[in-house]
DNA sequence: ATTGACACTTACCTACTAGTAAGTTAGTGT
DNA sequence: ACACTAACTTACTAGTAGGTAAGTGTCAAT
């Protein structure tokens, strides 16, 4: 059994990708970890400290997808799309990733969280941005001057195909990725 | 004072815009209209009822929507753009896309609802694909032959970066639109 | 004058929300 | 043996959620 706190978190993480952060509740938390309500506010006191925790754990794993993908062999014209097909791979299956889940309920929620979601989401931005220079060095993306531009497209079409995708089907996913690779060419 | 009816979709409109579906209430509702909430029962009995009223409500705007782009005078090109900023105008400040919002909620939603927003979101692409294929006709997107995956890439960018722009403001979406005309060109 | 529909209000129910205070248990260090 | 701590549980608070039953006031038609 690995720590309770991580355990916490990675659930926290899935019930996000479910139900968004104001929807999920300690009490269901609790009852799938089969412990009580009280043992979670022991390690998290207040639902924003879960939150932020839950960023931190986002923010982690976008670091390390970055990595695996910048570090890999493939060539890095093809690693702005692969970074985007693994972060991807990690979802709930039918679940919204959990960054647009917490940028749908930012405006509820306490201002220390909100100023984590807005890092977090700069942040994804930039990491895109880093891998597209590498790309465009290397010979790809020539009819493209500003690359942010370019990654804000590609994020924000990525990000609201995965919300139609719970709708209508993996296969408006797998439209959008491929119109979208035709169009970046 | 207009229709109680009516008055109660369109506050509840604006409420699934800033909060959602699932964390507006009925007694909040109820406050905002000076009425009880046992008032709004009487006219939606259930929330479910209240959700499939809004979600024809959200129809008809699009519907009407497309009429107005379709039969303006402007150029054909110009109208797929243009319907996406007409569309934009009418959400609330710092609100999320209602029809995003209701996907976001849709694993928790009852079934006739989770029909309806089906039925939404594939209307939503339908109506696209038509001022893209008069656009079309009328000499533009001459790279592009699959309409339908276009007009859901455009349609994927544009939802994700109304997203984006609640937390990093409304450059991000400019910046989106600017460069996704750069690429449909 | 009575009926009946409409648009409510009052008062309630049950279930669930985040959060807290106080007590318990198991293990560790001295 | 004693003190301390981590990781809980039990039992509670106050507030909110959706929903309902029964009653009230207003008005138009008969």
């Amino acid at each position: 059994m690995t720590n309770r706190k991580t355990q916490i978190i990675e659930l926290t993480l899935k019930n996000i990708q479910e139900k968004g952060f104001t929807s999920f509740s300690y009490d269901h938390l609790a009852k799938e970890l089969g412990v009580t309500k009280a043992s979670i506010h022991y390690h998290f006191e207040k639902k924003g400290d879960l939150g932020i925790a839950v960023c931190e754990r986002i923010q982690k794993g976008l670091e390390e997808a970055y990595t695996i993908i910048r570090e890999s062999a493939m060539a890095a014209e093809e690693k702005p799309f692969a970074f985007i097909l693994q972060r991807v791979k990690f979802l709930e299956q039918n679940g919204v990733c959990p960054i647009s889940a917490l940028q749908a309920d930012y405006q509820e929620l306490p201002q220390p969280m909100q100023e984590k979601i807005q890092q977090l989401s700069q942040m994804e931005i930039d990491v895109f941005v880093e891998l597209l220079k590498e790309a465009k060095q290397h010979g790809a993306l020539k009819s493209t001057e500003d690359l942010e531009s370019l990654a804000i497209v590609i994020i924000s079409s990525t990000k609201g195909a995965l919300q139609y995708k719970r709708v209508l089907g993996e296969e408006f996913f797998q439209k959008m990725l491929l119109q979208l690779k035709e169009l970046v060419k």
